[in-house]
RNA sequence: UCCUCAGUAGCUCAGCGGUAGAGCGGUCGGCUGUUAACCGAUUGGUCGCAGGUUCGAAUCCUGCCUGGGGAGCCA
């Protein structure tokens, strides 16, 4: 008898056909002569139900031991059902129960649970219809952009997750160290004396991949990184994680505007691709988490990306019709609320942002002719706010050597990377995406939280 | 980190100085096709923690902890 996936069943099964099937009860509904069980093994949001007969063997027995939660094997034959809401169900001629769940502590209930209830439980959030589908996205997302990167040459590179770059800018680090923290070494000067921890000096987590994805773009021309990323900055906020994971594009050969026009088709092609491999997951949070979710996809799928330069914008955010709480003025940078009102209200999709000052962006930013901007871009969605955030890197080695000391670091501790610029230099230029925030997209999941497994945030590392 | 709201039954919440409540869930019973099944009964509590005010505190005050929403930082 064929183990099959309830996904395959639901699209494909026929009547008459002998299946197996393993997966978690869901729910039980107990009638006076026969018993319908639901089955979901994770590989669709839909269940298969099971109709069990008081004829089968020790049925008190069986059934008494069935509860939402509990694992099963079920064999038998597949039969047309005779109710309304499925095609098939499964008439077993057995059934075993492989882990029992006691329903008087199960947490799961046959009812809605609220996502702040469910982060609790996150090592079983994942049996719920919500969730389940958030991590089929999530999935289908990922196998998505490795598609998009590999069908155009790019290699996907394994940038570090251990650094001892302090100075890239981005945030607050974490630091990793192998020494007692209950008696560090000394210095003569009473220092922590890290000479003795294990790489010799101050080590972190990632806080990006982008200047080694830099170095292996000027050998492989295309390249992207696809990993997690870690900040220890002190946010609270449904949009930010200690822990995530970014997907950072590096090219050889190209300018602003390529890297915006591979931005723009990047965003295409995973939405067009998770709306036809998840077409029931999306559908579902269409109907039962955000009524414009698919309308939002297929807008981005079908409608070109707004695309002004910062100078532009802010003269957009000065003749709006509304009152912003932070200032709009040339050299400041853009809010929440202007983005939002850029991405929400005026363009009602995707905008890029391009040509920043200079001041308010990264070192490594390609400083423009007018010597007051860089070249660099934000793309902004509705509801989310920066999903994409990237430049044309600065190719030019003294530029970046007075960018890097305007900046404040010392350009000794970035040697490697302004050797980059010192041999075989070339314009290039990439993004970052952080990835959860394009599951939030997708889904409409409000909460960041949501659409990872097991979310790491200040004061929260249970699982 | 700042602003704001909230922590009462397994879950979602009502009660806002005077005997601790509802719906759902669980349990038991009923029901020949259910699908958030339905109908009846029943079970269930350190009212987040620690102080204080009061004859009396879930309710008022103070501090702390945890969670939500918003902001900052950013992806």
């Amino acid at each position: 008898m064929d183990v099959r996936r309830i996904i395959d069943i639901l699209r494909t099964g026929q009547a008459k056909e002998a299946a197996e099937i393993r997966g978690w009860v869901r729910t039980k509904r107990e009638l006076k002569g026969f018993a319908f069980l639901e089955i979901n093994d994770g590989s669709a949001l839909a269940n298969l139900q099971v109709v069990i007969n008081a004829d089968f063997p020790d049925y008190e027995v069986v059934l008494k031991s069935i509860n939402t939660g509990t694992a099963v094997v079920a064999r038998g034959a597949l039969v047309a059902s005779q109710g309304k809401g499925q095609r098939l169900e499964l008439k077993p001629s057995q059934l075993e129960v492989l882990g029992d769940a006691d329903p008087e502590t199960y947490p799961l209930q046959k009812k809605r649970h609220s996502f702040e209830f469910l982060r609790e439980i996150a090592h079983l959030r994942s049996r719920t219809n919500t969730i389940g589908a958030v991590f089929r996205v999530r999935n289908a997302c990922a196998a998505a952009i490795h598609q998009f990167f590999q069908e155009r040459g790019f290699l996907w590179i394994h940038a570090p997750i251990i650094t001892t770059n302090d100075c890239e800018g981005a945030g607050e680090l974490f630091n990793i160290t192998s020494l007692d923290l209950t008696n560090p070494p000394r210095t003569e000067v009473g220092e922590i004396d890290y000479r003795q921890d294990f790489f010799g000096k101050p080590a972190y987590l990632t806080v990006s991949g982008q200047l080694e994805a830099e170095a292996m773009a000027l050998a492989f021309s295309n390249v992207y990184t696809f990993g997690p990323t870690f900040r220890a900055e002190n946010s609270n906020t449904s949009r930010h994680l200690a822990e995530f994971w970014m997907v950072e594009p590096e090219m050889a050969f190209c300018d602003l505007s390529g890297n915006i026009d591979l931005a723009e088709a990047f965003l295409k092609h995973i939405f067009k691709t998770v709306l036809a491999t998840c077409p029931e997951d999306i559908e579902f949070f269409n109907q039962r988490i955000d009524k414009s979710v698919l309308e939002t996809a297929n807008n981005i799928v079908e409608n070109e990306f707004a695309r002004l330069t910062y100078t532009e914008a802010i003269a957009q955010l000065e003749k709006a019709p509304r009152q912003f709480e932070f200032p709009v003025e040339w050299g400041l940078d853009l809010q929440s609320e202007h983005e939002r009102y850029l991405a929400e209200a005026l363009f009602k999709r995707p905008v890029v942002v391009t040509d920043y000052p200079a001041k308010i962006k990264a070192f490594y930013m390609r400083l423009n002719d007018d010597g007051k901007t860089v070249a660099a871009m934000d793309v902004l969605a509705p509801k989310i706010g920066e999903i994409i955030g990237g430049s044309q890197r600065e190719e030019r080695y003294d530029c970046l050597e007075q960018r890097i000391r305007g900046a404040g670091f010392s350009p000794e501790s970035l040697w490697w990377y302004l050797d980059l610029r010192r041999y075989g230099s070339v314009p290039h230029a990439g993004f970052g995406l952080g990835f959860e925030r394009v599951v939030q997209f997708m889904t409409g999941m409000t909460n960041i939280r949501d659409v990872i497994p097991f979310p790491r945030t200040p004061q929260n590392a249970e699982f």
